[in-house]
DNA sequence: TTCGATATTTGAAGCGCTTTAAGAACTGGT
DNA sequence: ACCAGTTCTTAAAGCGCTTCAAATATCGAA
């Protein structure tokens, strides 16, 4: 079929003609809105449906004084952030918004990320791990809505949806604990503040069960390799701990593969814990206990967040702290 | 700091005000047109700077008849996907695009995707991995520029980018066979048109290395289960083969799990090759050896293939098939 | 029939920006 | 000082839709 002239987009005006009504009648009509009579609606709606019409959102958006556009800065790349972009898309949608998703790429950092948000209007934000400074999104916070996902801060103007990550590895501890294990290492994910609440998170959890003389917290990072680098460090020092917890899955696997490939059995020699419950965790072969962040409610409620303040008119910031949810696998058994 | 009083956002009207022009001239600055004397413009710059400006996208876009808006249409939790849309970013972004990603999600079909897609007046689509039928998308196709990308298809409204899935098998058993190895298996994918078109490859590659009487094409799937079903069947056979090239990553990483725990050893044991360069293809202890699609080019084809519909007149299809690329790592070895 | 009340419909004023024809303000040459 | 030729600016007409006061149509009651 050769390609046909490509036909005017049919606007307003055009199912107005057609029906022999205003624009201003189609409009309701399409909204939804009350006035317009039974049989108008009828009327209008059929020759919508006939001549293909459906609404320009861009020139609604600016009509409507405003845009019910929620914009959602992420990093596409991360798994973890596409699994909360998927749900924020459905929570925004119930609401009656449309999600406008902004990511940061290696040639786009956070800044411009927003700053496309910001020129499309968007009525408030919500950013997924965003690596700006306090002040610059203390800044933002000032000008509309935002809601910082991941990321514990304390802020006068933000709004904040985290998971808490000390109860996370506290039971991972547990967990390991009641299968009899003492001798419970953890490593380590760096400095930032994500990895002082892992890191206080395991203290706790050893403390509480009276373990306090077996803590080791052995330095790692937050790659594979550092997860390799440790089982090396693991194996040629004199004591094996018979369980460990690690700051993410990702050290998790680096450690799987250094410890397996030197012929140590896990859990069998060794329980293993990770963290964040990536589907690197959940691959057959590797079937990682880990911690899991529910995506779903940390999205809802990061929305629910924002259109308080749209909606209800909330000034003062909240902040949600959701108890994560410890994933058993088979990388960890009885002593 | 109290939430300040949220003022409103400054439109072109107040910069004009602020400088004492018209609104027309400092849109005309504010765009880089020709015109405004370079005082103008400096004053106009400075003056929108000063009360931090930010022009409303929205309207400019409904002013301009143009939204220069190309819409992405992909699943946001394929990583494959993810990379795409981070290069498509950039891409359109280049050309002086705007892009608007619509992720499908479990409640959100393509159809509703794409639907978002037009509502906002995108110029033109480009399409991940669409599962919608021909017809469907070669209806869209009459509408507007349409660019699918990953999915092999004829049809006469359509730009396809898609890269050659037979060839990057044919590339991976001609490595093995470089490696020495003749009796080379081939794990399948199903029945859709990317499965056929890599076992045509296969059986290419064996004839061209003249080891058809190695032939072995064994029924896999897309998973790793499927990879590790294969893995059993190979242990219980009576013959190894020395290598495997499996559908796609996944399948090979059931396979390397099920032959690890079965005591074998990769590559020494039996070569693996993979297919798409997966990010747990790259992870440390898997190391897989695989066949990368070279997802930034692919990206800049398709906007490529847009611009060219949108920008010169372009009204043929085209379509670019590009050569995958070997990625060697460390599950192949010498015979 | 007539009238007030109620149900529908419409006209017109925007939303914030772009664009272009036309006007104003300069040039420099005579 | 005057004029054609340039260089800058501006006014005004949209873009496609929403909204709402005002106008009109409809209806039951008196």
């Amino acid at each position: 079929m050769a390609p046909g002239p490509r036909r005017r987009r049919p606007r307003l005006e055009d199912v107005a003609a057609e029906v022999g009504v205003s624009t201003g009648t189609v409009s309701l009509v399409l909204n939804g809105a009350p006035g317009p009579s039974a049989a108008t609606r009828d009327r209008v709606l059929a020759a919508a449906a006939e001549i293909g019409y459906r609404a320009d959102r861009t020139a609604a958006r600016l009509a409507r004084r405003r845009t019910q556009l929620l914009g959602v800065m992420l990093d596409v790349r991360s798994t973890f952030h596409a699994d909360l972009a998927a749900h924020l898309q459905d929570a925004a949608e119930t609401a009656g918004y449309d999600v406008l998703l902004s990511s940061i790429t290696p040639t786009r950092d956070s800044r411009r990320a927003v700053e496309t948000l910001l020129d499309s209007r968007c009525e408030a934000l919500v950013l997924l791990g965003p690596d700006e400074s306090t002040s610059r999104l203390d800044a933002l916070g000032e000008q509309l809505p935002v809601v910082v996902v991941g990321r514990r801060l304390r802020s006068s103007s933000l709004d904040v949806v985290r998971s808490a990550d000390d109860v996370g590895v506290a039971a991972a501890v547990e967990h390991l604990a009641g299968l009899g294990h003492h001798d419970i290492a953890f490593v380590d994910g760096g400095r930032g503040t994500i990895a002082t609440d892992r890191r206080a998170g395991y203290l706790r959890g050893m403390r509480r069960r009276g373990l306090e003389r077996h803590v080791r917290v052995l330095t790692g990072g937050e790659t594979e390799q550092a997860g390799a680098r440790v089982a090396d460090e693991l194996l040629t020092g004199e004591r094996l701990p018979s369980a460990v917890a690690t700051f993410n899955d990702r050290v998790a696997l680096g450690l799987l593969g250094g410890l397996v490939r030197a012929g140590l059995s896990v859990p069998e020699d060794v329980s293993l814990v990770g963290y964040d419950d990536s589907p690197s965790a959940r691959l057959p072969h590797v079937d990682l206990t880990t911690v899991s962040q529910d995506t779903r409610l940390q999205a809802e409620s990061a929305v629910r967040a924002a259109l308080e303040r749209l909606d209800h008119g909330r000034t003062t910031p909240s902040e949600v702290v959701l108890d994560p949810r410890l994933v058993v696998r088979r990388t960890t058994g009885p002593v």
